[in-house]
DNA sequence: CCCTAATATTGACTAAGGTCAAAAAACTGG
DNA sequence: CCAGTTTTTTGACCTTAGTCAATATTAGGG
């Protein structure tokens, strides 16, 4: 159940269909500055998979090492370490890109958490595609300069922030994202476990929970369902982020 | 005396005399992929500065933002928080190269540690430079992808470990530091101050004088003057650093 | 070389978050 | 809808690192 095999569909794209125009990742940061007449190669070097809920996404085959973007789904990237621990270092979602890390053997995985759609390249073809096409090129150092913003934004809440504030300052994160999606802004769908969440704060999953609890208590948030949470009070949410 | 102003060397290069061939960052990640007969473009597309030790590296100037490239010193990166705090994300040595995040208001900010030689370029101009140069662009992917693994380790570090793990990790880390720039390996020359080193390993200053002076009394490192640390044994600071 | 200011160390105490254990909710398949 | 499993919450207690305060050491300037 935790190692559930992943089925590839489309492999080789015998079809000349693209499923680039209907993708949920069209604009994405990576896709966005491709006209549509660009479009056919990027689709034609890729590969579309599915993975299960719960399954591990290898980032390097035999050979190659290899370059995702998520179409639909969560998916969680987890930096192991030597003395057995994991810190979840970032979650993916639709439009994001990863795989970006190549060469040094830094013990990262990544893993569904929900089902997920991916698109994958062969980091040498996508690399390939990048001299080709110079937008996409501008885009993805846009992308690992983001990226590299958001790890040291998490680097900040790791070493300077309480249990509370990192929190808060999840939850406000999570809703935000929920908004460029198009949901309402103020109910946070949680793909995530709570054990998920502690790996990514740096906390227990205990810590996890009495922090929700007393943000319940005090009115801040309610939760319907344990995977579902609405902000009642944003102001006040804010306010724990910033605490002194 | 923190607002040093730093002194611009070189401003426009009038003479011909190029500085690269005698640079120590020579043979950094960034310019190494370049040939010796490709340096002046390099070299004329860059303003050389020097910084005061302790003076604060601006990385935007009115219009343009910098990039920047480390020939001689120490520079500290560090991450201000909205609740007022520091995380300092990096300590950036000879040859590394800085001021890659843009846009996006980070609210990052570089101080010279020592006295520092830097090498800047507008970004515009530095973009144009990789288009020309595809191997300094091949170079740029690569040292991207390291500081995105290297803020990773940090996270992890923050996130999962303990103080005397993280100080037994710095050490070694500062250690394997010295061996590249051909200094003994058991002797660490420490240019930062133990504040700087708890901003980087999110822990107060007590605290790391607590665990090197642990260290000290079970004979693992000697401390003969302050900035200067040498490693006793080497493999139990090893196994501190992967403690269960 | 001494005096001063900055930096680092040490000590006593506190608090935030972790640990261990049990209870409560929430999903699962039949 | 129910039994069984997993996930989450809550409680009591403990440990690690933070706080506050005093002392020691180091570096710089006259």
């Amino acid at each position: 159940m935790t190692e559930q095999m992943h089925s590839e569909i489309n492999g080789n794209h015998p079809s000349n269909k693209i499923a680039c125009f209907d993708c949920p990742a069209r604009m994405s940061d990576l896709c966005q500055g491709l006209s549509d007449l660009n479009l056919p190669a990027l689709y034609q070097s890729s590969t579309h998979l599915d993975f299960a809920k719960g399954s591990t996404i290898s980032l390097d085959g035999d050979e190659s090492q290899y370059v995702f973007n998520v179409r639909e789904g969560l998916v969680k990237m987890s930096r192991l370490g030597a003395s057995g621990q994991r810190q979840i270092v970032g979650f993916l979602f639709s439009g994001d890109l990863f795989g970006v890390t190549q060469g040094q053997e830094h013990g990262l995985c990544a893993e569904a958490v929900s089902p997920v759609k991916l698109c994958r390249w062969e980091r040498k073809k996508f690399e390939d595609l990048l001299v080709l096409f110079p937008a996409m090129d501008k885009q993805y150092h846009a992308i690992m300069s983001k990226l590299l913003g958001q790890t040291m934004d998490l680097a900040y809440a790791l070493g300077q922030l309480t249990a509370d504030q990192r929190l808060a300052g999840f939850l406000l994160h999570m809703a935000d994202r929920q908004k460029d999606i198009g949901h309402p802004e103020n109910e946070i769908r949680l793909d995530m476990s709570r054990t998920d969440i502690a790996d990514y704060l740096g906390l227990k999953i205990e810590t996890v929970s009495r922090g929700l609890s007393k943000m319940k208590a005090e009115g801040i948030i309610k939760i319907p369902s344990q995977r579902l949470i609405q902000i009642e009070d944003r102001a006040k949410l804010k306010a724990i982020e910033l605490e002194a």
